[in-house]
DNA sequence: AATGAAAAGACCATAGG
DNA sequence: CCTATGGTCTTTTCATT
């Protein structure tokens, strides 16, 4: 009866948080490799996965793209400050923000500026549309402040000690 | 002969944009499934990816996984300032940074501030732990600057129009 | 919860149009 | 780029523990 799995946290035991660590690895690797790799019997893993995708646990599993190759070499930070605080007006622009097509991730933060909107774009010039166009044009928006950036990486990620 | 391949840009057909976005929706999706849903032969759609992936332009396909569920429910972004722009420093920093548990992501920008780090943690005291222990404490940082994350979203992504 | 085993399904390499 | 064929690996299901 081998099963020694210790919860450290809610609902997540060790041998789920070795089948996330993998799927975070590689989102593709077999259930056959998974199930070898966390040392549990296929249909056991196979069912641990659907259950982790079911609950949410698992987000999604998704491809990561070269943005120079789908043509947008150039990326930016653009933070964005709001006249009103309000929920409405919050909520209307981050929709709009995330909605600009080259955004990668809009963020909501406690600060001066309220939203830092990741975008990958062309050039240069198609950086200034799109501000110009999505965000600026926005009556509630009073500032913006743009960063070009150099280099993105990912982090060392989550599943290392708390 | 069917074959409308238009290439919009550096040797990336429609099809292979088509394939990109199903693998950026699903990246587990089957090759069958995706071959029926763009339209191509199983066997041409696993070349098409197979060559994508070698070519690096899918660069990865990894899960996502929610921070709360892993006991990280509070993010942050902590922006970094440097006193020495040295090549050296830079990289060595980026390194380090990259490195901390619980960074998601870095980014390297021209500006003020040179680094973003968001974070994800369990508690505001251990965001507290990470920035004294990670990052002040490092002999070239002159200045931090935390903002609590309220929510983060991702964008509509860079496979719409130019 | 976890398992093994069998049926169903997906994949790969190959050859030919 | 498509069809078609094997042979192999993978996933799913289910009765059992």
């Amino acid at each position: 009866m081998p099963s020694p799995s210790k919860k450290s946290q809610a609902g997540l035991d060790s041998t789920d948080r070795a089948i996330l660590a993998a799927l975070i690895e590689d989102g593709r690797m077999t259930n056959s490799a998974l199930a070898a790799r966390v040392g549990l019997a296929e249909s056991t893993c196979a069912y641990r996965v659907r259950a982790l995708r079911e609950s949410g646990v698992v987000a999604d599993i998704s491809a990561r793209i070269d943005l120079a190759a789908v043509g947008r070499p150039i990326q930016a930070v653009v933070q964005v400050q709001l006249a009103s605080h309000s929920r409405t007006h919050i909520d209307a622009l981050f929709d709009r923000l995330a909605g600009i097509p080259g955004a990668l991730s809009v963020v909501h933060v406690a600060g001066d500026n309220d939203f830092h909107v990741h975008v990958a774009v062309a050039s240069p010039e198609r950086l200034r549309d799109l501000i110009l166009e999505h965000i600026t044009s926005h009556p509630a928006v009073t500032k913006t402040e743009t960063q070009l950036i150099f280099e993105a990486r990912r982090g060392s990620g989550v599943l290392g000690p708390l």
